[in-house]
RNA sequence: GGCCCCAUGGUCAAGCGGUUAAGACACCUCCCUUUCACGGAGGGAACAGGGGUUCGAAUCCCCUUGGGGUCACCA
């Protein structure tokens, strides 16, 4: 039998970085099984429904590097792949429960049924539904119409029922239908299925054998089960994940803004794709060996069921933007330059050199180690980024001693007889004679230099930065320099 | 509150009856370097508590405590 795992996500918002998550495990089973990865749409609440979302999900599963073999977008042998097209389907389905006696009709009203849950919290006991709309006649039903009520369809539950699944995460576990609500609405009344029917509906047509989900689901399994069991079907196998925690250990809320959640966001801060495939397949699931950089292969060849983790994982940005730094570093630097561009773009305004993809290149190269997302990079090199640089309060100390005016009198000087380009090699010898005319080498030399420069007295390789600054940049920097050094004395 | 899940350093985690209790991130120290970063070498830091079972328990069982999930015409 070939396996078959999906991902159903409900079009509600941005894909987050659980749902990535979820989606990748069942991803990584498929493909280490050799079997079918599908993107199903479980778009039931049209309240909540987002257009564009469905969209959106799978653009960044695809940048994740997930791809899917059915699906939405996609087409396939069990088409169409989202609720709402499959409407019919489900109604074959609740006629055959309503058939069997299965399922009935239930005109209860919200009030109705708050008061009666009400009652039973009072009581202490778990909130069920009664069962009153269970033996209604037909009489009776046709009364309720003609009061202008409109039904939900709800599933008959066995009375001290126990269902039972072996976890693949955690193990046997097992339910008693007493506290698992009762009877369960399995249509709402607009007659739109709801979610806990349509899954296992399309999960039994689409022939998923596994279901890897988030832990929250767990209490839904049994009411699934139910449906399985109500069908005569054989369920798949459950496997729920434990839960990515936010910074109040708490399951991970979409509004929460401790952290960056949505890979949308993830995407336009300049993280890497691999990066996040390779963090996420880490959170909550372990490989064998020691080895931590695992890229998109090495995952599916390595990912098992049996390493998922029970418990609850705090989402580590900091050891994310390791990874992704580490990430960066390997990358092809030709290819880099080119996902580092809108970035630099941003600053063509203040820096129309920046324009040159030779430029850029190097710029990158310069910067490609010290990385933690792309987005940085406008920050990070800044004073090669526009005319004018802030002298942080170091620099200017450093050019009001009397050895930092020295040199960067001299050097100025320099530059102002200097007519050749600047190149890393260039800029060394430059350096080197400057320390032969002023006396000075090490810091004495560097620090003013640097100070002059990029207005800092830390920075990258200085020849290198010297080069990329260019001639006439540096030389209106020293200038200036100069200028405000004689005028606060 | 009912039902259910979980519990190893600050974080992610290995471990599945006998280990000096891995490794990674973060942190600290040192080295490298003109500086910053990178890199390299070290360091501190954990089995929630209590009972059992066993020659032996982080590993198995029970209780307590703590944390979490879920109780929708949301998924």
């Amino acid at each position: 039998m070939t396996v078959r795992l999906r991902y159903a996500p409900s079009p509600t918002g941005h894909l987050h970085i659980g749902g990535a998550r979820t989606a990748l495990f069942n991803y990584l089973y498929a493909r280490h099984c050799g079997g079918a990865f599908i993107l199903r749409i479980e778009d039931t609440d049209i309240d909540r429904h987002v257009d564009a979302a469905a969209e959106e999900f799978a653009q960044n599963l695809r940048w994740l590097g997930i791809e899917w073999d059915e699906g939405v977008f996609q087409g396939g042998p069990h088409a169409p792949y989202s609720c709402m097209e499959r409407l019919p389907i489900y109604a074959r389905y609740v006629q055959e429960l309503k058939d069997k006696g299965l399922a009935y009709e239930c005109f209860c009203t919200e009030d109705e049924l708050a008061e009666a849950a009400n009652a039973q919290v009072q009581a202490g006991e778990m909130p069920h539904y009664s069962g009153r709309c269970r033996h209604l006649s037909e009489s009776e039903r046709d009364a309720f119409r003609a009061q202008g009520r409109t039904p939900t369809i709800r599933l008959r539950v066995p009375d001290a029922h126990t269902v039972t699944f072996t976890d693949l995460v955690r193990g046997p576990l097992s339910f008693d239908s007493r506290s698992t609500g009762g009877d369960y609405r399995i249509v709402k009344s607009n007659g739109i299925p709801v979610y806990n029917f349509a899954v296992v509906v399309d999960d039994h047509l689409m022939e998923i054998t596994h279901v890897i989900r988030g832990e929250e689901h767990i209490s839904n399994t049994p009411r699934q089960l139910y449906v399985y069991e109500a069908f005569g079907w054989e369920a798949p196998r459950f496997g729920h994940v434990s839960l990515i925690l936010g910074e109040n250990g708490k399951k991970l809320s979409k509004r929460d803004e401790s952290i960056v959640q949505f890979i949308e966001q993830y995407k336009e801060l300049g993280y890497l794709p691999q990066a996040i495939f390779n963090f996420l397949a880490l959170l909550g699931w372990s490989p064998e060996g020691e080895q931590e950089l695992l890229g998109h292969d090495e995952l599916i060849q390595q990912f098992d069921l049996n390493r998922l983790s029970k418990s609850g994982a705090y989402f580590d940005a900091a050891k994310l933007s390791w990874m992704n730094a580490q990430y960066l570093r390997a990358h092809d630097l030709d290819d880099l330059a080119g996902l580092a561009k809108p970035y630099l773009m941003r600053c063509v305004e203040t820096a129309p050199w920046t324009k040159a993809d030779s430029w850029q290149r190097e710029l990158v190269a310069l910067y490609q180690d010290q990385l933690t997302c792309l987005s940085e990079l406008p920050e990070a090199a800044r004073a090669f980024l526009s005319v004018d640089v802030e002298w942080s309060s170091e620099a200017r100390a450093c050019l009001r001693t009397e050895t930092g005016a020295l040199v960067a009198g001299q050097f100025t000087e320099m530059l102002r007889q200097l007519s050749d380009p600047i190149t890393p090699d260039s800029a060394r010898e430059l350096l080197k004679s400057l320390g032969q005319k002023t006396g000075t080498k090490g810091k004495d030399l560097y620090f003013p230099v640097r100070a002059i420069a990029t207005g800092e007295l830390h920075g990258k390789d200085l020849n290198r930065t010297l080069a990329l600054l260019g001639h006439s940049l540096l030389y209106a920097r020293a200038q200036a320099a100069l200028a405000f050094v004689s005028e606060s004395e």
